[in-house]
DNA sequence: GTGGTGCAATTTTTT
DNA sequence: ATTGCACCAC
């Protein structure tokens, strides 16, 4: 099954390895069957081991592949779990060190991303909050704490965002709650300030895999070493030409790095792949091979050649998704394909919308992965809220939230009165509505109105003591007068139905999570696992979604669209000389193909309501044009955008003309 | 405190 | 083109 350098890999234990894993050379097989082989052969307790993955959908996809190799208690028993799961789950344990109270709650983007732009100057421009929030997010990232931020402050912007860094993490204690990057960044400092504490982790994981290693950035790297020890038993799987996550911190030196912190790190290189023919392999190889190498590679295959790699040539993008739905229509009904072995990719999630009007004209059944997730929608969000409120009296955030939903003639003027109240004595919101000293320093009918929430919020959390989360969240929906206000305050029937029928959703996720988590009864607990639950899998439809969330997986047939100068690459990325991440991008997306690749750009797309003209991504005359079939506009097409292009020539030099 | 109008910014990727 | 947000009248 395994082949000398997978095989290799499984039963290398004693030093740390690095395993330089290709596209589609099976480095999942090699963990699992690692995982399997550390269980029976080395009788190493599956309790103690612990797969790390970046993403839920890979943490579930293994879980399911290393069921099949082990017992059902060692299964049980195994921690196969995200970074953040990880850490998550050792705060919880931890909770004391970590200066958190239990039922602490995790913030996500939305909510820390609010408190960053409360603590900032008023009326700052956006991007200059979005950099805000990028310094700070970095410095959680590289593991400084706000004052070692601010000693390592250089720029104005930089001793800014290490004082906002620092007024966001007292916030925060008052919330009693973490965010993201906390998940990794104080396990990692309890880790490594505390002896004791470390020991008994490194004791209770004795062995850690680590798959999309390329993806950690530095506080997952020392979180990893302090976890496996001078001893180092630890096993990372990685592709540096599969690194497509910098932007947000992911360093793909740490895959040198293994070696500096090891010398006596084994390094082992898969490089067969099983998965796509040699024609979509040869395009994939040309291409990244314009991109520097530390680890040269060369991937191969003995697949046959498959057909050739197919470049359509398309005037708008409208045309463009006519054509990818009339193809995924042939394939289904020529070709007996089912759907959902094909994929659909993209840059950005806006290119969705176009594909998605096309396919439901011609009736392909479709799924987006990743867009706007059942969490993150409008209503689900209100109600987490009310549940986290619930848990943890001190979540202000959610106590904001859901405040004044549905409308209690709570304002803005009262909120803030209740605010400085809450600072000055150094205590939660809802705290400050169940005193009788504050509510007489409001006029009497905002403080009626806040008596009558702190007294919904008392009666709904003595029924959460004895009542499931699902009931629960029945009982919110019914006693808030959140399903009335929703059932009233929505005109569009359609829209209605929706939001309704996604709160039914959420209770039914709560049953069903409780059926298969007996142990994990209390609300608090069920709360954090929801927060990084995975939505279900969709059925046999095509699958639509991001380059990067394709990562992993793999298709018969895929459609890259979009490929377009200044979308992919990114104009940003363009801008800023990342062109080489943008290339790993497409990398990644050519080798998620099997059989059947199919590249396409427009000449015209609209953004921001504006049509802009196109030219096809520098990437397609990077690739083997022997390989490639480029199918052509009709000729008066042709002329079309050569017309088109040389006019946007013309003017842009007229342009620069009339400036300079 | 609530609800309307008009203007601006948005679209890269995500645990 | 759509959507969120600031400002203003009730």
């Amino acid at each position: 099954m395994l082949n000398p350098q997978q095989l290799a890999a499984v039963e290398h234990c004693d030093t740390p390895l690095l395993v330089l894993a290709g596209a589609g050379s099976g480095k999942t097989s090699v963990i699992t069957q690692k995982i399997a082989y550390l269980i029976q052969r080395k009788k190493l307790a599956a309790s103690k081991i612990a797969a790390i993955t970046f993403t839920n959908k890979a943490a579930r996809e293994m879980r399911e592949r290393v069921g099949k190799l082990i017992s059902a208690e060692d299964a049980a028993a195994l921690t196969v779990s995200t970074f953040h799961a990880l850490g998550l789950k050792f705060l919880q344990i931890e909770h004391e060190r970590a200066g958190l109270r239990r039922g602490f709650s995790v913030l996500d983007a939305d909510d820390s991303g609010g408190i960053v732009k409360e603590l900032a100057p008023k009326g700052v421009k956006n991007d200059v909050l979005f950099n805000l929030r990028n310094l700070l997010s970095r410095a959680k990232n590289s593991g400084l704490s706000p004052e070692e931020a601010m000693a390592a402050a250089r720029s104005p912007r930089e001793i800014e965002a290490a004082t906002i860094y620092d007024l966001y993490q007292q916030r925060l204690a008052a919330f009693n709650a973490v965010d993201f990057d906390d998940l990794i960044r104080l396990p990692l400092r309890i880790l490594e300030s505390d002896a004791e504490c470390r020991d008994a982790w490194r004791e209770r994981l004795r062995y850690l895999l680590v798959d999309e290693y390329q993806d950690t950035n530095d506080a997952q790297y020392r979180l990893l070493r302090a976890l496996s020890g001078e001893r180092g038993r630890i096993t990372c799987v990685g592709d540096d030409d599969q690194s497509i996550y910098a932007w947000r911190g992911a360093n793909p030196e740490n895959i040198d790095q293994l070696g500096r912190d090891w010398p006596n790190l084994r390094v082992i290189k898969l490089e067969q792949n099983y998965r796509c023919g040699k024609r979509i392999l040869r395009a994939a190889n040309k291409l990244i091979a314009n991109n520097p190498h530390l680890h040269e590679k060369k991937l191969w295959s003995e697949h046959p050649e498959g057909m050739p790699i197919r470049v359509l040539e398309c005037k708008e993008a409208e045309h463009e998704a006519e054509k990818v739905a009339s193809i995924a229509t042939t394939l289904a009904e020529k070709h007996k394909a089912r759907w959902d072995e094909m994929a659909i990719l993209y840059r950005g999630n806006f290119q969705a919308r176009p594909l998605e009007k096309a396919l439901r004209l011609a009736r392909v059944p479709y799924h987006l992965t990743g867009a706007l997730s059942f969490l993150d929608r409008e209503e689900v969000k209100d109600v987490l809220c009310y549940l986290r409120l619930l848990t943890n009296p001190s979540d202000d955030a959610a106590f904001l939230r859901v405040v004044n939903k549905p409308k209690r003639e709570i304002g803005a003027t009262t909120l803030e009165k209740l605010g400085q109240f809450a600072q000055s004595h150094h205590t939660s919101l809802l705290d400050v509505t169940r005193s009788d000293s504050a509510l007489r320093q409001l006029s009497p009918r905002p403080a009626a109105a806040l008596a009558g929430f702190s007294s919904l919020i008392d009666e709904l959390r003595s029924a959460s003591l004895h009542e499931s989360a699902a009931d629960l969240v029945e009982r919110i929906l019914k006693r808030t007068g959140y399903a009335a206000q929703i059932a009233a305050s929505t005109p569009d029937a359609s829209v209605r139905e929706r939001k309704l029928g996604n709160l039914k959703e959420l209770a039914d996720w709560f049953r069903a999570m409780q059926k298969g988590n007996n142990s994990a009864g209390d609300l608090a607990s069920q709360l954090a696992l929801l927060s990084h639950a995975d939505r279900d899998e969709p059925g046999n439809a095509v699958r639509m979604m991001t380059l990067h969330a394709a990562k992993g997986l793999e298709f018969r047939f895929v459609f890259i669209v979009g490929c377009e100068d200044g979308t992919l690459p990114h104009e940003g990325a363009i801008d800023e000389g990342r062109i080489d991440e943008e290339r790993r991008l497409m990398y990644v997306g050519i080798t998620r193909a099997k059989e059947l690749l199919t590249l396409s750009w427009s000449a015209r797309t609209k953004r921001y309501g504006e049509v802009h003209t196109n030219q096809p991504s520098r990437f397609l005359h990077e690739l083997p044009q022997d390989d490639l079939h480029w199918q052509g506009k009709d000729p008066e097409a042709d002329k079309e955008v050569v017309r088109e292009t040389a006019e946007s020539h013309m003017a842009k030099i007229a342009a620069m003309l009339a400036g300079g």
